[in-house]
DNA sequence: TATAAATATGTCAATACTTACAGGTTTGAT
DNA sequence: ATCAAACCTGTAAGTATTGACATATTTATA
């Protein structure tokens, strides 16, 4: 895939950063669409840097630490604009470890198989919360030439599709419930 | 994670399978839920087999071909049923390099942006449509303790985020579109 | 001034996964 | 009888990813 690749592009396109402040993009602005952990942006830092995507000056911050501030190369950034204006083909759905317990469900008693979907329910349910106080951060729908408007068109998948899930597993319950006493 | 190992033990729960029939249900029953290509799938059987949850018997099919044809051990069934009916956690929001794509999206033309939404709404459309069709092969909601049951519920999980992502999509066109003519 | 939290950078081993390589047999249709 | 499609089983190389190991500095605060 390299996915990884551009979504490292992508964000020293907006500024310059450390390794370090790349991870935390990770687990805030990119949290919705892509996630990596230190251990697999430093390689890759590294292997970007070879392929003359990236670069980096080293600063010193505080008496003796280095930072290593990495920058985008005129071939880095176009390497990400081209992917950026791709289009894509979509992928198989998504692998989802739930599905596939729910999946083999039938091979559970009644009474497991609604604990499962309740449990599910109310985790999903908290996440949909959680997003739309996100977007009340939103006073107003930000102009489209904006980064915010980015921002919120993401947000916004999130939240309906976490909308989704919830309305699928309520569906799903109330199935299993009514058709539970029937038998 | 592991859940290679569960989708296997699943389905040999069904019945007893030959590695390349394990393969096919990967690439029919299982599409929704969970991905393995065959060369993932004949070494995990290999480890499986070796950890004893589950084995074999050659058969001979025609003159001389042999079939392992593979079934769950004792083990491997408990081990199955406790998974199966163990509550999970919800897994944080899955990787998608189109969110990705859009997260940057603030860096190409808008007309672009449009092109790229729109792409994606052909074909999630697309997809929303066969599922559908997919549905109207139960003439009725199958009763809770059959297998049909929990591929109904599958499926029916399918088509609701199909239908969340095109709502998603159309709703970013038509802000994207808006927003474009007061400029 | 002690100390905890945050900043900062890396490696290593193990697992997961994909694509390509590699070969053979059986079955059904013409 | 030939041929193609489906059946059948694997391996190998390379990439992706996670979790643990390893270490050190700076900053804010109590």
């Amino acid at each position: 895939m390299g996915v990884l690749k551009y979504a490292i592009l992508g964000l020293l396109h907006q500024k310059s950063m450390t390794g370090y402040e790349i991870t935390k993009e990770f687990e805030t602005t990119l949290l919705q669409s892509w996630r990596a952990k230190h251990s697999q942006i430093y390689p890759k830092l590294k292997s970007l840097t070879e392929k003359d995507l990236v670069k980096y000056e080293v600063q010193i911050s505080g008496n003796v630490l280095e930072k290593k501030v990495y920058s985008l190369t005129e071939k880095g950034e176009k390497d990400f604009l081209n992917w950026a204006s791709k289009l894509d083909e979509i992928k198989p759905s998504e692998k989802s470890e739930f599905k596939l317990k729910l999946f083999f469900s039938y091979c559970i008693k009644p009474q497991e198989r609604i604990a499962i979907l309740k449990h599910q329910h109310t985790q999903h349910s908290y996440r949909l919360l959680k997003l739309k106080n996100d977007l009340q951060k939103f006073s107003a729908i930000p102009p489209t030439d904006e980064k915010e408007f980015s921002d919120y068109l993401v947000l916004l998948g999130a939240i309906m599709n976490e909308e989704s899930i919830c309305n699928w597993l309520e569906t799903s319950i109330k199935l299993c419930k009514e058709r539970e006493n029937k038998i």
